[in-house]
DNA sequence: GCATGTGAATGGATTCACAGCT
DNA sequence: AGCTGTGAATCCATTCACATGC
């Protein structure tokens, strides 16, 4: 069948180890203000409860990049994810709602250093437009969407509103150029095949602990 | 080996399941609010792109709950995924961090309706102490925690703090009785055994979603 | 000696395909 | 006929175990 490869010459990776890279890129960023140089896999696996041949062929997905003997060094890994992960120049963002968990995501420590950039909340409430965040980030008209997507050189959406409105903003997002977005809405989205789709589903998590809690309460204790 | 089950008599039953029974469960309130009485795993399935077979699997873990020829009962089903997923009686949850994000939370839509109450926010800042949010929900002191806990019932703590205070919150709250967390911090938490500890990190989400559209530049356009 | 990189083995989750009920 | 419930088959992810190189 052969299939159609997603990355160019290396293995396709799946969403799980790109989830796994994230993780072992901000382990890799606090290991260099420590000013420790290499890191063994074994090491990486203990931090994170992880088998430490799982984070080595999460590794070695594109070319070898750790030395028999000795293990990985910290920098030169690091700036590899960084580029791996396409975040070795910044991607500009855009959430769309105001409101509560808007501002809270656009003040997010760790959005705007280190590959992110947002540059905007979008609102139809005319109340908010023309207002910024606390750490600066203003609210602009929602209806101009279209123009600062491509002004603004915007990539990625993040959905921020009720879940009523989030399909018409998703619509909004794709038909202003955008192809990757992050859903905060509690909906199932209809999506469009070419934009990528990521949602965070808040309900979701605390029922998984709800239902952990009730396997405590009646079944095993 | 014969192992642990979690559950009493039936399957053991995988995060992944519970998580699409709690999508199932939200579709089924839907279903039930536009009066369709039944429904086919296969209506399901295309509603959430995703195998017929699967959902019948998922939901088949406790009884046989549908009829063949028909489908399942919209409400029946409804109530039973309530009483599976331990919702059937309020969970109460305090957030720590009364912040952006713990705001939001609080006042998030779909919470406080349907088996979450959120009881209170704790928060170190004095200048937050006393006040509350949009919604209504108080915002009490950090320190008073192992009171809150017991007196108020909670059993699920929501960590909205920043990275650097995310550790100590854990302990916090583990030595306050809760046994399920939730945490939104981007941080890696030492964990104990006993406690069900649920991490959503928003910046793993968007390097995913970087990771995606580096693909689209430089592999398959 | 020590830690990587990787085929082979295992373990889960998803999908297929069909028997069985209504 | 239609749709569920489920063994069997398949696919994907994780782990083992070891050859390879520093």
């Amino acid at each position: 069948m052969a299939q159609n490869r997603t990355q160019t010459d290396h293995e396709v990776i799946s969403e799980l180890t790109t989830g796994r890279l994230s993780v072992y890129l901000r382990c890799l960023s606090y290991l260099e203000s420590i000013h420790q140089e290499t890191v063994s896999s074994a090491e990486l696996a203990d931090r994170f409860h992880l088998n430490s041949a799982q984070i080595r062929k999460d590794l070695a997905c594109f070319g070898e990049f750790g030395t028999r003997g000795v293990g990985y060094n910290v920098s030169r890994l690091k700036e590899h994810l960084i580029r791996e992960l396409g975040i070795d120049r910044p991607r500009n963002v855009v959430i769309a709602g105001a409101g509560n968990l808007g501002m809270a995501l656009a003040d997010y420590g760790g959005f705007n250093d280190n590959g992110f950039r947002i540059v905007a909340l979008v609102d139809v409430d005319p109340a908010k437009i023309g207002r910024s965040s606390r750490s600066g980030i203003p609210v602009l008209a929602y209806s101009d969407l279209k123009q600062i997507v491509p002004e603004q050189n915007v990539e990625i959406g993040i959905i921020a509103v009720t879940a009523d409105a989030a399909q018409e903003v998703y619509e909004s997002f794709v038909g202003a150029g955008l192809t990757a977005i992050l859903n905060f809405a509690p909906v199932q989205l209809r999506a469009h095949g070419q934009v990528k789709l990521k949602s965070v589903d808040l309900r979701i998590n605390l029922e998984l602990l709800s239902f952990y809690l009730k396997g405590i309460e009646d079944g095993t204790a």
